[in-house]
DNA sequence: CTGAAAGCGCTTACAG
DNA sequence: CTGAAAGCGCTTACAG
């Protein structure tokens, strides 16, 4: 049997009140009378049933997530430690706890929202997806709960969400590459679906335009986030007569299967082909030769999703801004400077 | 304002037990209720709250998971996304879920188990280290409250837990690589303080003292979880005059620093060194050459964690066994067959 | 088959 | 400064 505030009531001789204003350090509360409670409750080893309190505070100090289903699995999880890492480690400091679940199905994915939600087991949710018309997150407004999303949404402008800006990012690495002469520079993309593939596509388009570049829809790949998805658009690429001498890869799981590719059909990174990749994730550093990469910030997107959910939590005053993650290019040795005589 | 069960009642005319009984599915209940009671739960978009529903049944179908602190980050990071996969896929499967906190100093860990269990937030409790002289376990065990342990105690062998034979996994290794006629082999290791160190030492050397093969202790590294660990083992070891033929090491990130300092030393592999690497993560398929590495179910451990621990939980007959997760030799192309004459 | 009542362990006006 | 009482939203003997 669990000791209770009423036990400890007892045994000090005070009331059960008492000794709650005790534990939340109630001001008007005599030092004598908080000081015997408090080594009385040391003593019995007195802990708070959180379920108690959370029942009548309506507060459960703790932030919800939903794994993302299998479909999209492979993308996320290859950033899921780091940032869940980044969410729970800001989360602790604040003094929260996360809950998560998965669902399958979309089906299971509301009903673990809603026994979230409507269960009143967390005070606010993270919302791992950027899908298309995401019920969840029509969900989560209709009742307006406190919650911020990863990434994008299109149709729901007005929500506070953590994102990195990759029409930007991808602008950037073309232009880096057209910088050091690449002329043909191909995309590797990812899922169409997903409005981070469009986002980066959007600013590689931009990029090649604004420097009067050619831009062929045959240097253009759609692809999973998969090593294979890579390996398989190689054999096409680099039997192209107008081959690019340069492609940026939207993940580096897929830029490894680019390599293998490349290598496998007797050419040489960068020598033959330059690659920049996204994410910068422990492979690219650990490729032949290490991969350019652009760094989203996978830590502190989690870090700052958890800290900008709480502030919105604890001051009730729903601000529904868009947060963006600074990126940063990180550049190793997978990029040649194209001089004038290969340029033909 | 949500609605409880008092306001499903009022409007059903039938009283707030009733309800409670139709929710539970309680057998002595008319059909002709139940449809009513039923019908109307969804049109007032009824949802039992959770909290006070585990208030009274002094259940909370979650299951808790503190994140290992820094120290032992890097080395569980690796592993962190699977192994989460696998306990929430299980625990969701069963109608659990999992409530995470970290904690950044020993006494914070602590902090945060005593708050799930004492606090009643969690039914049981999943113990991510396995570390010598745990005050975790020891708390819980002097709770009497359900836990798993992930990995082996010395201390407490009692005690519900999950691990790889290690000791065997090495020593399958060994064995495999004295089959290729290796002679000489050295064995880059972990923390020593770590149980899963000690374990693939004790089986790497068994091994090769049943073969009657020299066992030298410079052959043997000790370092981090760490690709740099790997890395700076190599210009001691590549430099010996008796160096090793063969390597076996303790996970495949540090292997991969292992394959970095050999070819920057101006050797091959398997040419020169044959190499055989633990935990079969992502990154060993994909070094050059693909590693042969130890697959030990990553994610098996996860899913059987969740699963053993819900059985006590739920069965409330604490049975305390180790369950051992079998583990896979995965060869790939880094180990070279020897022949006689490079044996000198 | 159904309801009234007590209770899970807390908090918090209200009163003194 | 402190206590008695009501209540958070549920469950579950007990009685009928």
């Amino acid at each position: 049997m669990p000791v209770t505030i009423k036990d400890v009531a007892k045994v000090a001789g005070v009331s059960p009140s008492t000794v709650s204003r005790v534990i939340s350090n109630h001001p008007r509360i005599s030092p004598k009378t908080a000081a015997k409670v408090k080594r009385i409750m040391i003593e019995m080893g007195y802990h708070p049933n959180m379920v108690a309190k959370s029942l009548v505070s309506k507060k459960s100090n703790t932030l919800g997530v939903i794994l993302p289903r299998p479909a999209e699995e492979l993308f996320l999880n290859l950033f899921f430690s780091e940032f869940i890492r980044g969410i729970v480690t800001q989360a602790t400091r604040q003094g929260y706890d996360l809950l998560m679940s998965s669902g399958t199905t979309e089906s299971e994915e509301m009903e673990a929202i809603t026994r979230f939600v409507k269960g009143r087991r967390v005070d606010g949710v993270i919302l791992l997806s950027s899908k298309k018309n995401d019920p969840t997150v029509k969900f989560l407004r209709e009742q307006n709960f406190p919650f911020i999303l990863i990434g994008r949404s299109d149709e729901h402008a007005d929500v506070l969400s953590v994102d990195n800006d990759n029409v930007q990012a991808a602008y950037d690495v073309t232009k880096y590459l057209i910088s050091l002469g690449h002329e043909r520079i191909g995309f590797v993309s990812g899922p169409p679906q997903l409005v981070v593939s469009q986002d980066r596509l959007e600013g590689y388009k931009k990029a090649l335009k604004e420097s009067n570049l050619p831009m062929k829809s045959h240097w253009i790949v759609e692809g999973e986030f998969l090593q294979e998805s890579g390996y398989r658009a190689m054999s096409m690429i680099m039997n192209l007569a107008d081959r690019p001498t340069a492609l940026i890869i939207t993940d580096d799981l897929v830029a490894y299967g680019v390599v293998r590719g490349i290598t496998e059909l007797g050419y040489q990174v960068p020598d033959d082909i330059s690659l920049f990749s996204f994410n910068n994730i422990s492979i690219s550093e650990l490729t032949t030769p290490p991969l350019s990469s652009v760094d989203i910030g996978i830590y502190q997107m989690g870090y700052t999703a958890s800290q900008a959910l709480l502030r919105n939590i604890q001051e009730d005053q729903h601000d529904q801004r868009r947060i963006v993650i600074p990126h940063r290019l990180i550049i190793r040795q997978s990029c040649a400077k194209m001089n004038s005589q290969e340029r033909s």
